[in-house]
RNA sequence: GGGCGGUUAGCUCAGUGGUAGAGCACCGGCUUUACACGCCGGCUGUCACAGGUUCGAAUCCUGUACCGCCCACCA
């Protein structure tokens, strides 16, 4: 899509425009708001498919500000997408936000000081407090909307603002937000299909893709929802193992338990062991009762049970931890329900048949003790009155375990019993697995991570939480004539009724006065987990719901860039979908990017407080010197937050900035490119050129940034050097000539290999003599410099339209071009090892003037060089351009014998004040 | 307990069968008509350890140690 007709290596001398003093000051105030205007990054939904490369971009959480690792992994995203753009595709690059869910509300109950309450009317005048209140204020679930959607907005505009800073070249007509309409919609639309869509399983029969339950489930008690599998993590935390005796019913006898909750001993279903146990085998079935509440229990075996454990016998409660779920589904064990949802001891009445008590009034009068405490305040209490009952064996003994946790959460997990929403998961692992093999991995290990987790998976993906900011579940339930709701017939909103609330929305056939009445109906009250949503973002953005031409165009994507550390959330849940839904896998690519570090090898976060400010990072250094750093962290690498390699990539920009002021400076005349010296430079750029395009296209881009800015440091410290004298007129106009076209032919070719990495400064050199963006111009091939040496077959380069480049401007032109120039030795690698000999004698003369600690204005009288024939032939090709770049009078070339060394040897130097001659 | 990465110069990291590298830092020199935000040069290594394969190993194999991460049914 280059705009200009003409050669992008070819310098019109009427259109070049240098500044006196370039800097990297203000470059981006100046080239963002312009790349906006202008459209460079639009996407252009008329090309074909084949020419389509559609990103999956993370949506950032919006709950305060965007730190370093996002400006890390989403400029690694934007390396890849400006390659691309310049390799010819038709970018599909959206930015999304992802202000749906718990995050979000958590800062907007502390930012403003409010906590929603369900139950409470809307207040249409309701205005939060400039600072907030010590005791939050309850407000409406619409009002706290309101609140939510207010407070997102300005963090989004906030992180659109750094984006644009940072010179991420996404298409800003394609923002989308997770809590938006259009998200919404998407979401509901492909809820309600999973549950319509059935599944066959292993064993004959056909299920719905999802599905409802009342099940033991994950919660947390101070969020009150449910939460999944994906969102637990582990803390050590410090407990104790207490021995507890369980009496033998009905005979002399006892069994010890250890247990680090004795405040669910009222929950005791049974007691296990495993079956290969001799200790316990005799007691199978047997009946023992609970101390202090005399709950009848059997002992039971399962295969699960760990002899090593503590005293090999276990209690089993409903419910103290997963394997507690499992024992009791297995079992088949009664529920016995203690914990609230709020994480409090709730009421029991003993003399139900459910506890199966000897003494239900002695067991009331204990359990009265502990309800209404949480389950850290009852088991204190409860160790009290075992020790005073006797049933406690010695003291607690202090450990420090893992405990599971919510990862947003402050107190330990409970297993409640509740209804909830689920989409199938456990049943297609096999499926999940050979769809991460479709997969091309960035780099290829991280699919073993995704493998662990789907092998690991142990129930299916609950999706409902009992939150308010959120996407509501499309579903209503009907009440029968009792009030009670028939969970097992929802009524399903009809597609057309999408997005909506089922808490205001009415369902067909129904009125809305029939809503909490008997025989009317009730709304799901539920919201959808953020995953739900956001593993739908290839749909969202690809236009699944509402745009079938854009999807058939994006969908399946090119590239989902993400870090490791949601790979068992945002990636799995996302090709879960999109197997259930459509049958496909999301992605080709699947790029993982690495942590950002402190220097303690720690992962930078909040909570450590050593986030350093983004904006700040770029105001300081550059988005280009920042981008640099970001760069060198290869793909799945964690990096090391380093501000010393953002000087380094600073001084690269500036170094960009002055190495084009001087191939630009002084570019007519123009001529054939005909020097050994320049013919050696190009040839060594194609190989350049090929590696980093090679790196580019295996998704490495440190490799290819590493390769360009290694050459570009020689060309400016060698090459720059070698033909300074000749483009200023040492050698003639044909030498200035040959030097001046090489030079912009290699300045528009580092520029572009540089453009993806340093957006802003190749962009502002490029305006000085170039049409257009260089973020549109064709990235460059190896037969446009081949047709510059006039070597190619045909001499047109390869650019994304295939337009004709000029092979050789002729400005100059008296006579023989060649005239008073040596021959070239013409072949490539001739030419390559002129550059190689050039540049060691450079670095030998250079060597011994600086042991030497001579002054570049002294010139070297002679220097003496011992080489073979092959290398004599060499030193007559670049004699003028080394004898103008070190300051030498003379080349002295004698040919040695085979075999004997190589010498170049500094014969002496002239008086610093050259003696004037009479 | 299982798995995945890593261990190379003081620091940050390249290098995956053929003479150990870059940048930063450090030391010395240099105003050189692009750049002192610069240039030229110098110093710096049991390539974690132990075996093995090989003519040859930082690189391949086996094991060990340490660091990080992921997972696990943690009574």
């Amino acid at each position: 899509m280059p705009s200009s007709s003409r050669s992008l290596t070819s310098l019109d001398p009427g259109r070049l425009r240098l500044p006196e003093k370039p800097a990297l000051e203000g470059l981006e105030a100046r080239w963002a708001p312009l790349w906006e205007e202008t459209g460079v990054y639009r996407f252009d939904r008329t090309r074909p498919r084949s020419d389509v490369y559609s990103i999956d971009t993370p949506p950032p959480t919006v709950s305060g500000s965007l730190h370093v690792g996002h400006v890390f992994s989403f400029t690694h995203t934007d390396l890849i997408a400006r390659f691309q753009r310049m390799r010819g595709k038709a970018v599909f690059y959206p930015m999304g936000w992802d202000d749906n869910g718990l995050p979000t509300e958590r800062r907007v109950q502390n930012y403003y000081g409010v906590r929603c309450d369900p139950s409470l009317p809307y207040d249409p005048s309701f205005v939060p407090p400039s600072t907030p209140a010590k005791q939050p204020i309850s407000v409406s679930r619409p009002n706290f909307i309101e609140l939510c959607n207010r407070l997102t907005a300005e963090d989004e505009k906030a992180f659109e603002r750094l984006w644009k800073t940072l010179g991420l070249s996404v298409d800003w007509a394609l923002t989308y937000a997770t809590i938006s309409k259009r998200a919404q919609h998407v979401s509901q639309l492909a809820f309600l299909k999973l549950v319509k869509k059935p599944l066959a399983r292993p064993f004959g029969n056909v299920v719905s893709r999802a599905y409802q339950l009342e099940a033991p489930t994950l919660w947390d008690v101070d969020f009150k929802t449910a939460v999944a599998q994906a969102e637990l993590e582990d803390r050590e935390m410090p407990g104790a193992y207490h021995r507890i005796r369980f009496s033998r019913v009905g005979g002399e006898g006892a069994v010890e338990i250890e247990t680090t909750r004795p405040e669910l001993i009222p929950a005791c279903v049974a007691l296990v062991a495993h079956p290969d146990d001799v200790r316990y085998q005799g007691l199978f079935d047997k009946y023992f009762e609970t101390p202090l509440f005399r709950t009848l229990i059997r002992v039971r075996s399962h295969p699960l049970a760990d002899p090593e454990k503590g005293s090999g016998i276990a209690m089993v409660c409903t419910f103290g931890d997963t394997t507690d779920v499992t024992w009791w589904r297995e079992l088949t064990l009664p529920v016995r329900a203690i914990m609230q949802p709020n994480g409090t001891l709730g009421p029991i009445a003993w003399d139900s048949g459910v506890w199966d008590s000897l003494d239900p009034t002695g067991a009331q009068r204990h359990y009265e003790t502990l309800v209404g405490l949480s389950a850290v305040k009852a088991r204190t209490r409860i160790v009290e009155m075992l020790r005073e009952n006797g049933a406690l064996i010695g003291e607690p003994r202090p450990i420090t375990h893992p405990v599971k946790f919510f990862e947003k959460g402050d107190r330990p997990l409970e297993i409640i019993t509740s209804r909830q929403w689920f989409i199938r998961a456990v049943d297609i692992k096999h499926e999940l697995i050979a769809r991460g093999r479709e997969i091309e991995w960035h780099p290829p290990f991280m699919r073993t991570r995704y493998e662990d987790w789907v092998n690991g998976l142990n129930g299916d993906w609950c999706i409902s939480r009992q939150r308010f900011f959120g996407v509501p579940f499309p579903v209503w339930y009907p009440l029968d004539e009792t009030g009670r709701t028939v969970y097992e017939t929802p009524i399903l909103a009809e597609d057309d009724q999408l997005p909506m609330d089922p808490s205001t929305e009415v369902p067909k056939g129904y009125r809305a006065g029939q809503r909490g009445q008997p025989g009317g109906f009730i709304g799901d009250p539920d919201v959808m987990d953020t995953w739900a949503t956001s593993s739908l973002t290839p749909q969202i953005v690809c236009g699944w719901a509402d745009d079938p031409d854009l999807f058939a165009k994006t969908f399946p994507m090119q590239l989902r860039p993400q870090a490791h550390d949601i790979i068992r959330t945002w990636l799995f849940t996302t090709v879960l979908r999109s197997h259930l839904e459509e049958d496909k896998t999301p992605w080709a690519h699947a790029a993982i990017s690495g942590w950002v570090l402190d220097p303690d090898r720690k992962k930078m976060s909040k909570s450590k407080g050593n986030v350093v400010t983004p904006l700040a990072l770029l105001e300081e250094h550059g988005s280009d010197g920042v981008r640099y750093w970001a760069a060198s962290g290869r793909p799945g690498t964690d990096t090391t937050f380093d501000p010393g390699q953002m000087k380094v990539g600073r001084r690269l920009a500036i170094k960009v900035l002055n190495a084009s002021k001087f191939a630009l400076g002084a570019a007519s005349p123009q001529g054939p490119i005909v020097a050994p010296v320049d013919r050696a430079m190009i040839r060594s750029l194609s190989h350049l050129v090929e590696e980093a395009t090679a790196a580019f296209e295996a998704y490495d881009y440190a490799r290819a940034l590493q390769r360009t800015e290694s050459f570009f440091w020689k060309f400016c410290d060698d090459y720059l050097e070698l033909v300074k004298g000749r483009r200023y007129g040492e050698q003639g106009a044909d030498g200035a000539g040959s030097a001046n076209a090489a030079l912009t032919a290699a300045l528009s070719v580092l520029l572009r290999l540089f453009a993806p990495f340093l957006p802003f400064v190749t962009e502002e050199v490029w305006s000085w003599w170039q049409n257009g963006s260089i973020h549109v111009a064709a990235w460059p091939v190896v037969s446009e410099l081949d047709s510059l040496l006039g070597e190619s077959g045909d001499a047109t380069s390869t650019t994304g339209t295939g337009e004709v480049t000029i092979a050789a401007p002729s400005i100059s032109g008296t006579g023989d071009p060649r005239a008073g120039l040596p021959a070239s030795a013409g072949t490539g690698e001739s030419d390559q090892a002129i550059y190689e000999w050039a540049t060691d004698v450079l670095f030998e003369v250079r060597k011994q003037r600086s042991e030497a600690k001579q002054p570049l204005k002294v010139f070297i009288t002679k220097v003496i060089v011992k080489v073979d024939t092959e290398k004599s032939e060499l030193m007559s090709l670049v004699d003028a351009d080394l004898r103008s770049a070190l300051r030498v009078r003379a080349f002295e070339t004698t040919v040695g014998a085979p075999g004997e060394p190589r010498e170049i040897l500094v014969a002496g130097y002239e008086p610093a004040v050259p003696v004037v001659q009479s």
